[in-house]
This record gives structure tokens, sequence and C-alpha cells, in this order.
RNA sequence: CGCGGGAUGGAGCAGCCAGGUAGCUCGUCAGGCUCAUAACCUGAAGGUCGUAGGUUCAAAUCCUACUCCCGCAA
């Protein structure tokens, strides 16, 4: 089967790799230019291009993608596999495969269609999510569903955590997608548009917690949040105030407090919530490593978070 | 050279601007108190103040260079 891999995202890592392994090999991988990274703005390759590069896979990195439109048609593509890519595809994109363009998604659609689908599924108290495979329509995320690889969600679950599980997930379902595609027994059904959500790309700035709501939401947040784009508030400290990040696990306790305060409550580190309170366990202040809460209070005196 | 913060006994910090015997909250160790304890009391050990130069009678503190860590931004 002659196939195009559309990925730059880590969690096409596992895929592309069984791909690899298990056929049928991709004639090219299509990703993001390199783009300037970390503090000093290095010029940094999707991880997934040093492996193709690695394994002899031609890879191409046009800024938009259009632009080779030509070069993949030349390409003869029956089936063409796309998998957190970061563009928009154009329509004579869509066409190019004989057989179909099919996306994964890293949530049980129509449930979360967007980018930050994985941190969605944990911030709104979902106790499964997975991996939809589906044809590629013009409206984003909104294709015929082929199939769904379903995973639980665990009390302790992280944004991080369930990528990687749900990016070790995806092979499977791509394997079975491709099978069916292949000897034509794949169903299509369609998505109930009433029951979409789309979730759009997060910033870092929605990183920021608003202490006024209820400590179970918040909680959810944090662990949805890690490790991107992260959580934070302004750490209030005789005058001064301060970023300081946050990071799971928390623990959501009963105490009263008034939103925002901070309480010093036996050497642990209590904020109070809309609703509850929340027990911080690792913190980061500005300029400074990743700690432990208590430590953190060891040295800075905080009153309140904002 | 994108902007900025930081490096001080095992942990987190103060001291630096106005140079002059290294301090705080903990931890560790010993002893005490207690039915008991992560509680309390007493005492002790533990630091080339990131590295290398410079200024000075004297540098954690002022100047220069360098190394490492981190926040923002992208």
């Amino acid at each position: 089967m002659r196939l195009i891999f559309i990925a730059t995202g880590e969690i096409a890592l596992p895929s592309f790799r069984h791909l690899l392994a298990h056929g049928p090999r991709p004639l090219a991988l299509i990703t993001q230019p390199d783009k300037p990274t970390g503090r000093h703005q290095t010029l940094t390759p999707p991880a997934i291009k040093v492996e193709a590069l690695a394994a002899g896979i031609p890879v191409f990195q046009p800024e938009k993608i259009g632009q080779i439109s030509a070069d993949l048609a030349a390409l003869e593509p029956e089936i063409t596999v796309v998998m957190a890519y970061g563009q928009i595809l154009r329509q004579d994109i869509l066409g190019l495969a004989s057989t179909a363009i099919i996306n994964l998604h890293a949530s049980l659609l129509p449930r979360f269609r967007g980018a930050a689908c994985i941190q969605a599924a944990i911030d709104a108290g979902d106790t499964e999510t997975g991996i939809t495979a589906m044809h590629v329509v013009r409206e984003l995320d909104a294709g015929d569903i082929i199939l769904a690889g379903i995973i639980p969600i665990s009390p302790d679950e992280t944004g991080g955590s369930l990528h990687d599980r749900l990016a070790e997930l995806a092979p499977s379902v791509l394997a079975e997608a491709l099978e069916k595609l292949a000897t034509g027994s794949a169903t299509r059904t369609p998505q109930d548009p009433a029951a979409s959500t789309y979730i759009s790309k997060l910033e870092r700035e929605q990183g920021r917690l608003d202490w006024s709501q209820p400590a179970e939401l918040l909680e959810r947040r944090i662990r949805a949040y890690d490790p991107w784009p992260g959580t934070f508030t302004e750490a209030h400290e005789d005058g001064r105030s301060k970023r300081l990040k946050i990071f799971p696990p928390t623990r959501i306790l009963a105490m009263d407090l008034p939103a925002g305060q901070v309480a010093n409550h036996n050497g642990a580190l209590v904020v109070g919530c809309g609703q509850g309170a929340l027990q911080l366990e690792s913190v980061q202040p500005e300029g400074g490593k990743k700690m432990l809460a208590a430590d953190y209070l060891r040295g800075r005196k905080p009153t309140s978070f904002a």
C-alpha cells in the first residue's frame, strides 16, 4: 500500500515507528519546518523528522503544505495518514490519495475536536478517552469515523501521562483502520454535530489559575495542563509579587479558606479556593528550580495567590 | 548578542544598594521532657558565600570575565 505520513507532534512517533517496523513503509514524511525553540532560540527539528531521516524516508517541510501538492501527487499515494501535523490541509491535499486520507485524533469524537483535546478530556473530568480514526474533511476533525480505541483516564492522570498512553494506543488503531480500508471492510459513522465540542489551541496565559473556582476544578486543571501549558499564579509576599508555577499532584481539602489566601498548615502549603481548598506539593518560583511546596515555605512567606 | 531572575553549611531563603567576626526557617546528631509523637526544651556538628582575576588595610558585599540553573518571550 502506497502511504504518505503527515505528522509533527511527538504523539505520532509510536505510530510512525510501527509503520517503519511493520509496514506499509511511508513513501514520505511531511512535517512542520524546524522552529526556533528554547531560551536561546535554537533551530530544532521535529523529533519525527530525525527518525525519518535515520530510516531513509524522504522528508518534506513546507511552510504551507500547498507548496508541495505536486510532489505529493507524484508519489501516487493510496492512503494519507495525518496525525498532529499543525496545519490545516487544503482541499487539493485532501483529494491526493486514491483510497482515503485519514486522521488519528486523540479524543473520542465528536467530543473535543481541535488541538488541545488531551488536556480537555482531563479538564472536563471525563473517565475515558481514546484515539479516533476518521476520514479527513474540510471541516476540522469532523469527518466520518472509521473506528476508535478507548482507554480509561486515571484519577492522577496528567496531560503528559495521557499523551504518552494515547501515543502508545494509536498504532493499533492505525493498523486496524488500514487493514479495514485495504480490505474494503471499513465502515463510516457520521459524527453527531449536536454532540460535538471544539477546543482551541492552548496559550501559556490560559494556565493562570483562578482561585475563585472550586478546588475540584483547579485540581483537574493542574493535572490536565501538566506539562503543557503548565499552570501558574502570582504569589504575593510583602509587597512583592512573583510568578509561581504549580505542578500536580495537588490535594483537595474541605478546609474553609478565602479564595487565594495562602496558609501554612503544619508545613503544608494550602490555598483557599472558591469551594474548598487545595494543598500544593510541588511548585517553582520565578527564577528558581522546581521544589517541594514545604521547601518553598521555608524561605518564602507568601500571603496570597492571585 | 531577544527581556529578566538566581548561584550563601543537607533543603529553602536573608545579608549585597550605604565593604569590617556568616544569619533565619527547617533538617541532621546528642541529651532532656513525655504513655507517646512529625510536638516541646537544651546543646552540637556542618559553609573555599558558583569559578577566576581586580580594587581595598579589609570583599558574600564594589569592578571585570567566565560557568551553571531558571522565569518570560518564541
